[in-house]
DNA sequence: TGAATGTTCTACGCTTCGTAGAAGAAGGTT
DNA sequence: AACCTTCTTCTACGAAGCGTAGAACATTCA
């Protein structure tokens, strides 16, 4: 499971919570705001190397026919998340047994949520 | 999330399987087996380095009591999968949506269990 | 008390990540 | 075409995490 660094997450948050593809600048400046101590940005540089990496490691795409080239996420954040579930999960020895434990711990609430869940994908 | 390198999962995997409290010694045998090119074995003073390190991660505990000191896991690895899966679900803005996405990509065998599962919970 | 065994300290090389300048490429302006 | 502006890639550095283990220190046993 390929991992994020801080500031890639932090890129990775600004991209699925605008669902759009965005240039590195405009990147930069989302991320100025969002930061602890807002204004003080990134370079545009740095976004770009993460951006590269991010790609590398499967996370964005990027088109490269537009001149400031425009980076969207592969993943919905949900889907990232199913999948990390998913990562954790095959690497349980007994996926039952850690599926009992983790059903185990969800609050009330989440335990009504994953029964109409599965309520409605018996259905279909 | 603290994660794990690959000697300290290793570790981590060989005091799950024997659920006992083992020796950097017996560690180090039981590592040796495992490994892709088995007999060719880490040094002890590595795996101490890699249980202290464990330790103050929090992912195992020593008794210092005993003069080989004894480790063990603090969480069973069931416990530590269903740990890690909410600390993914938490890291969601979108709880409910995430907990779709999974359901909606598991096995059929595991929507069976997890039914089965939320049915035994409401149950007591 | 000395030998054997066990633990901690120190350290090094590798990789990842945040960080960004320097250099190069692409496009518009005159 | 020559130039300026904007954008991207290349290169690089420091910090931190991890695998690795020797050197030094501690403890136990004969």
């Amino acid at each position: 499971m390929a991992s994020l660094g801080e500031l890639e997450r932090s890129v990775m948050e600004v991209l699925w919570s605008r669902d759009a593809a965005l240039t590195a600048n405009e990147l930069r400046d989302a991320l100025a705001l969002n930061e602890a101590e807002p204004g003080r940005a990134v370079a545009t540089t740095t976004v770009l190397t993460v951006l590269s990496r991010l790609e590398r490691k499967g996370f964005v795409t990027r088109a490269r026919d537009t001149r400031p080239h425009r980076y969207r996420a592969l993943l919905t954040r949900e889907e990232h998340t199913a999948e990390l579930m998913h990562e954790v999960l095959d690497r349980a020895s007994d996926r039952d047994a850690a599926l009992a434990r983790f059903v185990g711990t969800v609050s009330a609430g989440e335990a009504a949520t994953l029964r109409r869940l599965l309520d409605d994908l018996s259905r279909s």
